[in-house]
DNA sequence: AGCACGCCGACT
DNA sequence: GTCGGCGTGCTC
């Protein structure tokens, strides 16, 4: 019977998947592997998503090669890729893809081979530089595809892809001693004997280098055993080293004394892996000691033989937050950050699948680390942002983590301050253990906020400074008795821009449809999506006035007032623009506690995670900024930004102060963050979501048609409208379902780099109904041109 | 007529 | 994504 092998590729037809006949001679194919098959005439790499001996209608090509020897993907982890795809509404491929570290993957690449010469400069320089790349050597010689085509007709030329191995597996030569060989001792030289005594001592293979070393000789007698059939020499496999510093500043902390919450805590959680492995969310207050109930549950999981994935937003993946883990774990600890090169990912990755290093840390795509006998995940600040890809596959950490426990019967622990309405909403369905820790370790006072109006600001004080009379009084207050001060500003909605006092119109980025960003420093203007950089004009490019102004303050801006206002303060800015270098940012975070700078400045870099006791005020410029955009979970990231950010003041023994400047006071996610009080603010936010349908009162698909041709682009959207509407109708009968379609709309950012921007939103009240719609209903729309449609299924941002 | 280039559809 | 087929339009 013959075997066929359904292979998903990156190739946007038929769901990416393409069927192959498997030759009798391959050897091992599981699902999940990764092969070497033709399309076209051309070798791609894909993945096995089927076996199966149904011949298709058509004439197949064969599999040609199988890549990993043994397969790379376990069953539970294709289990999971399978319902992952299946809710992102992406290919099998992309996730597979996603479960493989960078090293391990190959590339293709097209070489041309000169077989015979005309005679021509061209074909007599391929001679000497055999297998090159096909595109550098149309470029070096300026060769047209026409050209080149007759060449390969004639037979001159073959064109070759060569797999490259990006990062493989790292071997050295180690020697052995031969087995079958009966040893004569009088035929070794005294060297020789020597070098057999020193190699019969190890138990792992020594290198020739380090034997020669032991035996206190050269190499010599080395190489003469070899050669005589006494020593053998093999490759053998090595994991590179990492991260061996850390290790060596282990402190050996005792763990401290838990309060009644955090153990009231690890009983629920204990009890629930016992029982129905319901998923567990801890909302605790800042300071209330969530991570040492994690460290507890982790130490518990060892001690039982599992293993723990502790999954963290990327920006507090911070030392301070992961010596936590190496103090307790030690050894046992991978931590996935993005500064390892691809060599030692893929070798860390290589012994997490060993079982060599039982507890993982890192940041969304640690979801996919390939631990066996995994026995929990940890989602430490399970409302952050980052845990839901921006970019396809736009899965969300949490839902992967949710449907992974579920396919290894692990547990699922979720910790936040501030959860997602979503979560919570689950919490409430019973869907979630709640846990509510209310009470900060050593009995903290929580910081005390103050809000200030700043419309009252301009109109009554005449200041027409950023800062307010509260906060200057307060800064200089604080300075005076020598604490610390954090002031805090969100960029997205609050930069400079430059504008014209005379026509109002605000400078935007030609390609895309944003204003454009003043950076003090060098004097000009960027565009934050595309890049481009541009003079400030003298003269309005509209309406021709002289009355160019900047307006809003980007953090270089808070900075000058505030030297201005504080000359004699050490201050600091902490963004992205000024921590490039690496290590810049810790060298930061280091003066700052040794107490060598007064003020840090900063963007949402220092609103996540930053431990410093002697912080006792924190100052809030604009604490509306993130409220200006019409995204529906606006209010919730606003919300949870306030509580986090004043969690940075009074975390030593003298209680913080927070002073928060707004314009609009009265929102709901700025007078319940005063309070802490989550509660109130979830059920204001719910009664928004649910007039508004939004999730988590329904499941929303959210589309994003852009192209360069901005009718073109319209029309593909309003094809996929229609054939929405039609699949919806097609069906109705067998699901009754009921959906809404808003748009198409131009997307609020309407053009990025050129491609002009339409969404289109699609609700319904059930998951699987969803997907389906939306994957049947992408699949027919035809994508004119460079149309391209992408679709994000319960996004975190709509922009 | 002959070639370059760009668009479009197919790929197992 | 990338290849090749085909049509258009330019040049000898």
């Amino acid at each position: 019977m013959q075997l066929y092998a359904d292979v998903s590729l990156t190739i946007p037809i038929n769901d990416g998947v393409l069927t192959y006949h498997v030759p009798p001679e391959m050897g091992v194919l599981m699902l999940g592997s990764r092969v070497l098959v033709n399309i076209i005439n051309r070798k791609v790499i894909g993945y096995v998503v089927a076996l199966h001996e149904n011949a298709p209608s058509f004439k197949t090509s064969p599999v040609l090669d199988v890549l990993d020897s043994e397969p790379l993907i376990s069953l539970n982890m294709f289990r999971l890729a399978e319902k992952v795809s299946k809710d992102c509404v992406c290919t099998m491929g992309e996730i597979l893809h996603c479960m493989l570290p960078a090293g391990i993957k190959q590339k293709i690449k097209k070489c041309v081979l000169c077989n015979k010469s005309d005679g021509s400069e061209a074909l007599d320089w391929l001679i000497n530089n055999p297998g090159v790349l096909f595109s550098s050597f149309t470029e070096k010689f300026g060769l047209s595809l026409s050209q080149i085509k007759k060449h390969i007709d004639s037979g001159d030329l073959e064109v070759i892809y060569s797999i490259t191995e990006q990062q493989g597996p790292k071997f050295i030569k180690v020697l052995r001693p031969a087995d079958d060989v009966e040893f004569l001792l009088d035929r070794m030289t005294l060297k020789e004997r020597q070098v057999m005594e020193a190699l019969m001592t190890f138990s792992t293979a020594p290198t020739a280098s380090f034997l020669a070393k032991k035996a206190n000789t050269s190499l010599a007698p080395i190489n003469q055993l070899k050669k005589k059939g006494y020593v053998i020499e093999v490759e053998e496999r090595v994991l590179r080293q990492i991260g061996r510093e850390d290790y060596y500043k282990r402190e050996v902390v005792l763990p401290p004394e838990l309060s009644s919450d955090q153990v009231r805590a690890l009983e629920i959680i204990k009890h629930s892996f016992g029982n129905d492995k319901k998923p567990v969310l801890i909302r605790g207050v800042t300071c209330s000691g969530k991570t040492e109930i994690y460290l507890r549950w982790v130490a518990e999981i060892l001690a039982r033989g599992l293993t723990a994935i502790i999954l963290v937003p990327e920006i507090s993946l911070t030392p301070q937050m992961l010596k936590r883990f190496t103090d307790r774990f030690g050894e046992k600890v991978a931590v996935l950050h993005s500064k390892l090169s691809d060599g030692e990912r893929f070798d860390q990755w290589e012994r997490i699948r060993r079982g060599m290093l039982p507890v993982v840390v890192g940041a969304r795509s640690a979801v996919f680390a390939p631990l066996p006998k995994l026995g929990t995940i940890i989602l430490d600040e399970e409302g952050e942002p980052s845990f839901k890809q921006g970019e396809s596959p736009r899965y969300h950490a949490r839902e992967v983590a949710l449907a992974r426990c579920e396919i290894e019967n692990a547990l699922l622990v979720m910790g936040s301050a501030t959860p997602t309405v979503d979560s919570f909403q689950n919490c409430l369905n019973n869907k979630y253990e709640l846990v509510e820790i209310n009470s900060r370790v050593s009995n903290r006072q929580p910081p005390r906020v103050k809000v200030v109006d700043m419309r009252n600001e301009l109109v009554t004080k005449k200041n027409r400074s950023i800062f307010s009379e509260a906060l200057c009084s307060s800064v200089k207050a604080t300075l005076a008795n020598k604490k610390q001060v954090i002031l805090f500003l969100n960029r997205r909605g609050f930069s400079s821009f430059v504008f014209c006092r005379e026509c109002g119109e605000a400078i935007s980025c030609s390609q895309c449809k944003v204003s454009l960003v003043f950076h003090d420093k060098s004097k000009v203007m960027r565009c934050h999506y595309c890049g481009q950089l541009q003079n400030v004009p003298t003269l309005c490019p509209k309406c021709g006035s002289k009355s160019i102004k900047f307006f809003g303050a980007g953090t270089q801006r808070v900075e000058a007032e505030a030297r201005r206002y504080f000359p004699n303060a050490r201050i600091q800015r902490l963004d992205s623009d000024c921590v490039t270098t690496k290590g810049s940012m810790e060298d930061i975070l280091d003066r700052f506690g040794n107490h060598e700078i007064d003020i840090l400045i900063g963007t949402q870099m220092v609103a996540k995670g930053l431990d410093f006791p002697d912080v006792t005020l924190v100052g809030i410029l604009a604490a509306d900024s993130l409220l200006r955009v019409p995204d529906f979970r606006a209010s919730e990231r606003n919300f949870s930004l306030l509580a986090q950010v004043s969690g940075r003041a009074g975390r030593g023994d003298c209680p913080g102060d927070v002073i928060l400047q707004t314009y609009s006071p009265d929102h709901h996610s700025i007078t319940y963050a005063l309070t802490e009080d989550y509660a109130g603010f979830f059920k204001k936010e719910c009664e928004f979501r649910k007039a508004a349908v939004f999730p988590p009162f329904i499941e929303l698909a959210y589309f994003i048609i852009s192209g360069t041709d901005a009718i073109k682009t319209e029309k593909c959207a309003r094809d996929l409208r229609v054939n929405i509407a039609e699949f919806l109708k097609n069906n109705e009968q067998e699901f009754g379902i009921k959906y809404e379609v808003f748009g198409p709309a131009p997307a609020s950012i309407e053009k990025i780099n050129n491609r002009y921007r339409f969404q289109l939103m699609l609700k319904m009240s059930d998951l699987d109904l969803l997907t389906n719609t939306v994957s049947e209903s992408v699949r027919k729309t035809k994508k004119p041109g460079d149309v391209r449609l992408a679709v994000d299924i319960n996004p975190f941002f709509v922009i």
